[in-house]
DNA sequence: CGTTCCATTGAGATGTGTCAATTCAAGTGG
DNA sequence: CCACTTGAATTGACACATCTCAATGGAACG
């Protein structure tokens, strides 16, 4: 899961990708998840032009902060990102986690300021769109524009499932949730629903769960020992998915 | 704040505003706020041809309701709305509420589904925006587009926001939140930010916000002792804004 | 090999939930 | 107009899940 690093020796480091990360749209394996989706392919030529992509991000660098002006969202290519925002007595609230095929970035349209902090848990590929070129293309292709509008309706039913979370349910089940949340979305990457290594520290599992570091780790040791889960620090195998899924619907 | 019914007798009611509910958005008092923001006047008058003004809908009644085909959004004119999912195990959770000049149902776009039910919570007149009207019309009008996308933006944030408080904050702090949320988006009205009436229950601020109605209660109770409040039933008075905001912000 | 950061585990404190009783408000029917 | 009913809100006593504080263990890294 994890992108092997070579070591330059010059302080840069270059990511030893399986793809080559110029690569366009119409040939990236993300594009049945990611913007592309339900584009024509000489469609997909032109979102592809007006797409930057620039070399990764290395792990715990911003891609942008909160205040930022907003002038572009990002698709993930390869790594994972967190996005939080500091509350007003400086404390750090993660709103998400965003792994390949994701888009990130939306909360800067309503301000033309990102309304909060994006920030790569590992080194991370990314794609730039430029969202006043965006916007250009939607006006001229219905679909894209259509996309768009369902990717940002993604994003709220998304913090909506979130907040329901927070909201109702306890500590096993907040953090079933979100594993079965990776699990689904490593699946529809073609990777194990099963077996795979967070991204995240327990902090920020924690953070983004509304819970203590000390919760969460109480959890994992919990659903280890009723055989749900084997963790092995960042390494975690579902032993029973369905058994992970009851613990998240009713506990 | 409520709107005055007049029962004609046979079990339909009107409702009389101070402003004919057929009002073109061009003379609506919530132009500002709503949808129409930043279009010129001849745009308007475009978007204006494609809304349905329908009669309003009486309390308690539903807009749409979880899994129905999603086919427009809606303008709340007057009123209010409660957007709610329900959960697996079959409670349920407020996800937000609509206030005049606020925009509700984007959350059904992404999948031609509603993903959350919406309810009146007093009578409410509204505006239906039959979407794939107002997808033609931003195709044609880079300004509409660009104001929706903000739109839909400004849910994120603003759930984004919510998640926050679940996430981090005590009792008092949410209550504290809302009643200013509500305060500021009453002065944006121009209304009173210091006194009104809450359209909804104790039980549904307390959903809305991760909480049972005896915490909410006593909430409220200790806010009054304090001299911060002053409440009687639905009817708020913000004695101290700034003790409210200290709330909010610390504790 | 030490330093630092992250994760785990334990013991005790506490805010909020649960359960139950009471009051209050609004409507309904006699 | 007054009982009666019903649902909403308040208040109190107690329980419990999670937080806080503190100590230890382990991994990563220079």
């Amino acid at each position: 899961m994890s992108i092997p690093i070579i070591n330059t020796g010059d302080g840069s480091n270059l990511v030893a990708c399986t793809h080559d990360y110029q690569v366009k749209c119409g040939n990236c394996r993300l594009n049945s998840l990611c913007l592309p989706l339900a584009l024509e392919s000489e469609d997909i030529e032109q979102l592809d032009s007006i797409i930057q992509r620039s070399k990764p991000l290395q792990k715990s660098n911003h891609l942008y902060r909160e205040g930022d002006e907003f002038q572009s969202v990002f698709a993930v290519r390869s790594g994972t990102l967190k996005a939080y925002k500091t509350t007003d007595d400086g404390r750090e609230q993660v709103t998400g986690f965003y792994f390949p095929g994701e888009i990130v970035g939306m909360d800067g349209i309503s301000n033309n300021t990102h309304a909060s902090s994006a920030k790569a848990l590992e080194t991370s590929a990314l794609c730039e769109i430029p969202f006043a070129s965006l916007e250009r293309l939607s006006t001229l292709m219905p679909s894209l524009q259509r996309h768009f509008f369902q990717l940002m309706s993604r994003e709220i039913t998304a913090d909506q499932q979130l907040i329901t979370l927070l909201s109702k349910n306890s500590a096993d089940e907040r953090v079933a949730a979100l594993l079965l949340s990776i699990s689904t979305r490593n699946s529809r990457r073609k990777l194990s629903a099963t077996a795979f290594r967070l991204p995240m520290s327990r902090v920020d599992i924690g953070n983004y769960l509304g819970l203590t570091v000390e919760t969460v780790s109480r959890v994992f040791s919990r659903m280890q020992k009723m055989e749900v889960l084997h963790v092995d620090n960042k390494e975690i195998e579902i032993l029973d998915i369905e058994g992970l899924r009851g613990v998240a619907d009713i506990g």
